[in-house]
DNA sequence: ATGAAAGCGCTAACAC
DNA sequence: GTGTTAGCGCTTTCAT
């Protein structure tokens, strides 16, 4: 009588191939060979499987194959909900065209130091590709590893041209809400323009164009570090205050929701007396308060991501940058212009 | 002259042992052994290792030491917020113990089918021990893994004898809540019991029995399926102008954003005519809203995980199951007890 | 269509 | 303190 089976992950491949009754090397075949085999010592080696809880060893198989299909994904800050949505899309697309997918994250936000760590996790399982969603890693950090696998750098606008990039379209975005503040009638606004972050300076400075371009005033404010709300906050109400504004643009849904209890104290109706803008449309629950926002375009951007990885796999070919548009969410917080004082 | 050096991921150990005029062996040591290595030797091969850009082959050591220290990670849905930050913070804890991770999510929210593929990702890594953070594994699944690598089932309220655990104390949680609801003078309000998620049905079951054992009368609301919030809230509003409650509890913050529109709709003032209460805190940005909610003990659940992972790492031990509070957050949405009608 | 055998890059005894 | 050597579990020519 056989003793009772070992634990399912100390199963060899050639304890199936026995148990089936074939060598090792078929029995490798019928998992994920090219050579064809014989559909019933197929069925056979599939039953033995079965039988005895096979956990294929993804070491010692890309170890042999000298290099997998697994792709890696290397993301920034898990616990932003952009980056969990972009993570999720991701591995939904990657699922989808039969591939796996496994996600590393720096131990901490800042510094390229923890970044590279977390980059050597992947280049160390050696990945066959790599999806890179931080914008902290410079290029150059990624130069040395581009012949051997291909990246896809996804989300930051920026990237370098020997580097597939998608990415979303801010300019265009900051344009969609530029342009419907001006078509609602508003002749004067704020534009919340941070210096501090990089991206959402980026669309502060678009927006504040978009408008110029269309002929409204733009007073721009620069809002203090990200912690202290208060301070653009207030210059804000009190710009509505003095008659100089009728809308106020936010480079981000959040900065707009910071804002609102501020509007409240003062007593500024959302939008009677203060159209409100905001940016980004992801954080979940957020439509629920009417937001008018631009949605940055993140499933688009993960399915690109992976179609472009999946050409790479088949073929390299020379690096593109795709910028991809995001759409406007026409909510309750912007109405028509009233008539100032 | 030498050769330009090769791509870093082709540089190998033994290359980086040539180049430090060591043997392989010696160079193993310098990066992971037990075994003492003389001073100069070591600055010799990590000189060299640094002048070729070796990346270690983690397939590779891993096959040949049987097993390696990375942890995975499986999670749920990483667009969910509270998933998201447990996933950071795992991140950061276990880096702040000096071990590695990697993640995996299922390719679909739901469905076992999935999960299995995911968790079996994670085992064909052959990964030193699991972190799981989903419910929809169950604890069969996992079993016949159990002596082989430790598992850590974080964020679910229950877990199978044989597991770690460490989760939210859910009732606990809410009882927190039902008592400041009491305290405030509440005597009659409304708990919405969601029929169909598992933790919110269970959040407004313990909301419930925490109301009536301190004397408040309670309606409970059977909300239904997600999509449509709208019911549940209209029942709210009802009850509110029958002058039949004066507060109303939600199992979730996403519930209680979506009803705030409805009461703004029917002219409700809150916290004057009505006071809520929602479940989570983990939504960025949420507390500018000023909610009352408990704020779930994600980043504790993390550090809690961690240690037992720790533990189990070095010695196996009995599976424990840990609960741990969340805090009370007083936000604007819970005032006194108003004189009905 | 299948089997035999030679590694993939590394670690872990075991010698010296 | 360092080198030698035998595998880890698998893929992949090369035969048959």
């Amino acid at each position: 009588m056989d003793n009772e089976a070992p634990s399912p992950l100390k199963v060899t491949m050639a304890a199936v191939a026995v148990e089936a009754g074939v060598s090792r090397a078929t029995a490798s075949r019928v998992f994920y060979g090219s050579t064809p085999v014989a559909e019933h010592t197929r069925q056979a080696v599939y039953a033995a499987a079965e039988r005895l809880g096979y956990v294929p060893n993804t070491m010692a198989r890309s170890l042999a194959a000298r290099g997998s299909d697994i792709l890696g994904l290397l993301v920034r800050a898990p616990d932003n909900p952009a980056y969990g949505l972009l993570f999720s899309e991701l591995q939904a697309n990657v699922s989808g065209a039969g591939l796996q997918m496994v996600t590393v994250a720096p131990s901490r936000n800042e510094g390229a130091h923890f970044e590279r760590q977390a980059l050597n996790r992947l280049l160390g399982l050696r990945v066959g590709g790599m999806f890179v969603a931080t914008g902290v890693i410079s290029a150059g950090m990624l130069e040395p590893f581009l012949d051997l696998v291909p990246v896809v750098v996804v989300g930051r606008p920026e990237s370098h041209p020997d580097i597939h990039g998608v990415s979303y379209d801010e300019d265009h975005n900051a344009d969609l809400l530029a342009h419907a503040v001006a078509a609602a009638g508003h002749r004067s606004a704020a534009v919340v323009v941070p210096e501090h972050s990089v991206s959402e300076h980026r669309r502060g400075a678009a927006m504040a164009r978009g408008l110029t371009e269309r002929g409204v005033r733009v007073h721009q404010v620069s809002s203090p570090t990200f912690g202290s709300q208060g301070e653009g906050g207030r210059e804000i109400v009190a710009l509505r205050r003095a008659g100089l504004i009728t809308a106020a643009m936010f480079p981000s849904d959040f900065r707009l929701l910071a804002f609102l209890p501020l509007a409240q104290e003062a007593g500024l109706r959302v939008p009677e007396d203060l159209s409100l803008t905001g940016f980004d449309g992801i954080l979940p629950g957020i439509d629920l308060l009417g937001f008018t926002t631009v949605r940055i375009p993140v499933e688009d951007a993960a399915r690109r991501a992976v179609e472009v990885m999946r050409a790479q796999l088949e073929e390299r070919t020379r690096p593109r940058h795709e910028l991809l548009p995001g759409t406007l969410i026409r909510g309750r917080t912007l109405g028509p212009a009233p008539t100032l004082r």
